[in-house]
DNA sequence: TTTTGAAAGTGGTCTGACCACTAATCTTTC
DNA sequence: GAAAGATTAGTGGTCAGACCACTTTCAAAA
């Protein structure tokens, strides 16, 4: 290509102009006819710009009102790449050892950092005894407290994808396990900690819950 | 939102089209005219339609020639969205810490399994001796032997995304290191292989490597 | 036969013009 | 003065036409 496309500059641009004038999400960005004469092109290239980065979920437009930039969890990343990563048929045990990587890491970090000492834990243990405490706000309390915001992301993916595990309620006769959890990640023993998650993740997994259900 | 976007339209009619005349990845699709003659809208709405399509690596456009359908395993989303979302040093660590997740959990499975036995690590060491051999092809291996093709996926995903740790040949400093990850591994030792795997990662990662380089 | 170059066709870009819609402003009315 | 309505400026959505840069094709010239 001897000339590289215009569009494609006017996407790097605009990306750089968001970051410098630190437009957050929500905000509107300038006008069509303002960027066209802002960066020196025409407005119908701006607008194959504007309308590539709204395909991806980046920008949206409202007739009448302007451009705005979207909330990044809004983002079509989760869509967007599931149909790159998950376009084969992928088995569902690929999915369910991946999600299970993520959160055994999730743990790890937990234990070995500050976050073990935080006061959530207790009340984790409290609404834990309360009714209506689902599976999975349990484990999505775990990944979003590991601070690796990217593997939260990723797990949410593969949950969204793979049927989520950890669907329901948490059973009476779950409580006890789960509270060993928390002691062990209280008190920093990330082997106890995992050792006892693999246990009550892979009854969830292998169906064997049909008794708590 | 009263009238559809019509770009949208355009998008999904076009996909329509290439499955119904069975266009395959290489091939020429109609003209930006004769798409607008044929769709009854403007040259610069099949546009907008067609630069998403680009901007997404679906369809690859040569000026003076025409547009092409793209191999679908070329699609470049990726790329893309990592540019704006990955944008902060700390997604970049993000990047860093959860492409570790995915290789230490692959050591760990490959110590649980048969692949500890399995003769490519012999040829691991001696291809690691020879000259020309590439970091990212060690860990790669592993991450292949691990047996988990979705972990697999995300992590050359990731390794695109952030910027690649494990650039450049394998300096002779560093063999011992992973002359004793392999034999930690081939004496299904996971938790030495793992030690002395993040030892030398960490190294690459905080560019403390510069001595090799 | 080989070379050349003109022509046709393609994507890349710009301009200007409408349309549909929204939000702010002004005007009218009570 | 306040509320209701009408006007207006500004926005994105779309279209038509015009060039430009480039590639391919093919007929004319060597």
């Amino acid at each position: 290509m001897s000339q590289p496309k215009r569009y494609l500059n006017i996407v790097s641009e605009m990306r750089d102009m968001i970051r410098e004038q630190n437009i957050r999400p929500g905000d509107r960005i300038p006008s069509e006819r303002e960027l066209a004469e802002k960066l020196a092109v025409g407005r119908s290239t701006i607008r194959e710009a504007l309308r590539s980065l709204e395909l991806l979920g980046l920008i949206e437009t409202r007739r009448g009102e302007g451009t705005f930039l979207t909330d990044p969890r809004k983002h079509r990343l989760v869509e967007l790449l599931a149909t790159f990563i998950l376009q084969d048929n992928k088995t569902l045990e690929d999915v369910w050892e991946t999600m299970c990587i993520h959160e055994t890491a999730a743990i790890q970090v937990i234990c070995a950092s500050d976050a073990s000492k935080l006061p959530v834990w207790e009340s984790l243990r409290e609404r834990l005894d309360g009714h209506e405490f689902i599976r999975e706000d349990f484990v999505r309390e775990l990944m979003v407290l590991s601070g690796n915001r990217l593997s939260l992301k990723i797990w949410f993916l593969l949950k969204q994808y793979g049927g989520n595990p950890y669907d329901g309620e948490v059973m009476p006769e779950e409580r006890p396990l789960l509270k060993n959890i928390l002691q062990a990640i209280e008190q920093q023993d990330a082997e106890t900690a995992i050792r006892d998650f693999k246990a009550w993740s892979s009854v969830l997994i292998k169906g064997e819950n049909a008794q708590w259900q």
